[in-house]
DNA sequence: TAGGCCATCTGGTCCT
DNA sequence: AGGACCAGATGGCCTA
């Protein structure tokens, strides 16, 4: 690529990320440069409960309660999801599993979590953000990659 | 204070 | 059977 059209990418990024507030996004979804938002792990000022990544838990519990809802007291008072009245009535027989087993399930949990907000890290630095202090939150994330990909694509289209 | 964003927990579903 | 994935619910933090 040489340098003039090197300066062409960067003088039409810079215009496509100036103008990601006018274009294309409905109005309720402008990309309107919001507050901080943290990054999971404190990259940021915004701390979460928990310190580590998934640190914290799977305590060697010894207790082995059967996990419905009621029981299993921990963190937020918790509801009955999608139990009866979930998307498709298959009728089946509820999972049992012991208390270690849903804690081990929070932890993988927490580490899937965890490798998606890597992901989204990822892409937030292949994406131009000129226009941008605040970091992205990801669905702002996601919208400026979508446009960006179809900006690129009709750039390599018409050279 | 309301709204946005996020972390976490949780149960259901799918897949191996 | 168990792990991965998903979506709903909840509460905390932050900003306007």
């Amino acid at each position: 690529m040489n340098a003039e059209m090197q300066e062409r990418l960067v003088n039409s990024t810079i215009h496509l990320v100036n103008d990601m507030n006018l274009m294309e996004l409905p109005q309720k979804y402008a990309l309107v440069p919001k507050q901080q938002v943290d990054s999971p792990f404190g990259l940021n000022n915004q701390t979460r409960r928990s310190d580590s990544p998934w640190g914290g838990d799977l305590e060697n519990g010894v207790r082995t309660a059967e996990v419905s809802t009621e029981h299993l007291v921990m963190g937020a008072p918790r509801y009955c999801s999608r139990g009866t009245h979930g998307p498709s009535n298959k009728s089946k027989r509820r999972r049992i599993i012991t208390v270690v087993q849903r804690q081990a399930a929070n932890v993988r949990e927490r580490k899937r979590m965890f490798s998606l907000n890597e992901a989204f890290d990822e892409l937030r630095r292949k994406v131009p953000t000129f226009a941008y202090e605040k970091r992205l939150s990801r669905i702002e994330t996601l919208r400026l990659a979508i446009i960006y990909i179809s900006f690129m694509t009709d750039l390599l289209e018409n050279t």
